[in-house]
DNA sequence: CGCTATTTTGAGCCGCGTCAATACGGGTGG
DNA sequence: CCACCCGTATTGACGCGGCTCAAAATAGCG
């Protein structure tokens, strides 16, 4: 029924749940609660992994039970449109949530894999909604984070040349990464070209030319899928500037 | 303080609250509520309006106190970027709410203005959430509204073609319009074409290049901002068909 | 060491943006 | 009722950014 749950010998009980001590925390859903409260949750949370690259986590039309919290490895959410052709939604670092988009009409919208090695904290909706009735701050945490989820999309909506868009991608993996305790200069993008490409809708092409105009320009190093972030406030001039 | 707040001799209070009458119900909050719980949440609603052409129901940064209800008319939503140009979100008719994307950071987001004579139903975010705590239904029903507009966003994020573009958007204004018991195939577009084209990334005379083409094929009948669609069928099948 | 997937690089083309001019319509004042 | 004005919409000419097609370079892997 739900994908991969192949018999892997991981007995996911054996997984110690300890959202309190978890260094996510913060970013994920106990924002805001007191310990009790955080305990509660904790009660409830499964955790889920390894999965490797490949892995899916639920694919469209799965049936929505729960939503996701990304622990480690880095996710990437895509549809496949009439063509036959994949449409990359956008990726997932740990600390952030994913299936938001499904409590709606109760089936996955979207089709969520592992990029590489990663885990998640499974998270049964159902209960969630039935704890968040009584812990105010449960509900308010939830729907800030559904908000946010609004806003966000936002971000790559504009019509953007494609220096600004990978300047803008780039940019916004390194400070997610950085909030999550990682460099903030130094990344491994999980990805192929091909699904940055696909993410930013521009060619494959188009981003590897632009990726070698970056660093011809030393505003990056590059080295096969580790970057380097040199010039960062070049680089944000460059993402936020009108194409004029 | 609130935009558009001004000396207007309309008295709030006089406009009746029925959630329970409204033609909107279904498509609003109230959406899978009992009666009694409709009565309460009533007693939370305020009704504004009348707003002109032109009218701001709320700007970027104001604090967010309510989300909003499209009672009648219709809506844009936009962001002024850096370089001052104008970023059209989205387009909001009667049933659809407004400002959900303000809850995260207690501040709006972007700008909502008025295109045509409108009127809204204001519902403070606080007491929402507090109603909800005590009526699972209701917090179930912001749940799926605060998730619908994450999934919903990402209609408009694919790599299409102009046509593709603006098929997609007519049918979905028809679609919208039709739920809310107008006619599936005759509209009137309460926004300019610069506006279309700026929610679709495309330069004004691109829009108005494919209306007059889309006219010359008999998909569609333009007369100033009366549209109707003849061929439906074609629009659709154009809209979602990828540019290969 | 060969096989394959990924990435890079080059050449040519096309859709759409830009610039510019014209047409249309609705409102205002004489 | 007409002349005028101004914002919106249409139409045409042209250039460019990024896509397509094609091929070579590079890396990972058995």
């Amino acid at each position: 029924m739900s994908p991969s749950a192949s018999p892997v010998t991981v007995d996911l009980k054996q997984i110690k749940h300890a959202c309190g001590t978890c260094s996510l925390a913060e970013l994920c859903l106990p924002m805001g609660l007191s310990k009790q409260d955080v305990s509660k949750l904790e009660s409830l949370v499964a955790s889920r992994g390894p999965l490797h690259a490949d892995d899916h986590l639920f694919r469209v039309n799965d049936p929505f039970r729960a939503i996701y919290a990304v622990r480690g490895g880095c996710f990437k959410t895509y549809l496949v449109d009439d063509a036959g052709k994949e449409q990359v939604l956008g990726f997932h670092l740990p600390g952030e949530l994913i299936g938001l988009d499904a409590i709606w009409p109760e089936k996955h919208q979207c089709n969520a894999v592992a990029l590489d090695t990663a885990s998640v904290c499974e998270l049964p909706f159902g209960e969630i909604t039935r704890l968040a009735s009584r812990i105010p701050s449960l509900q308010q945490t939830m729907f800030r984070l559904l908000s946010r989820d609004i806003g966000d999309s936002h971000t790559l909506a504009g019509d953007l040349t494609a220096e600004q868009r990978i300047a803008a991608f780039l940019l916004s993996l390194a400070s997610r990464l950085k909030a999550r305790g990682y460099s903030e200069s130094r990344l491994t993008l999980a990805m192929p070209r091909r699904d940055i490409a696909n993410f930013l809708r521009l060619a494959t092409e188009t981003v590897s030319r632009v990726f070698t105009r970056f660093e011809k320009d030393g505003l990056i190093g590059v080295d096969r899928r580790d970057v380097e972030l040199l010039e960062i406030e070049k680089l944000r001039k460059l993402s936020h500037q009108s194409p004029c």
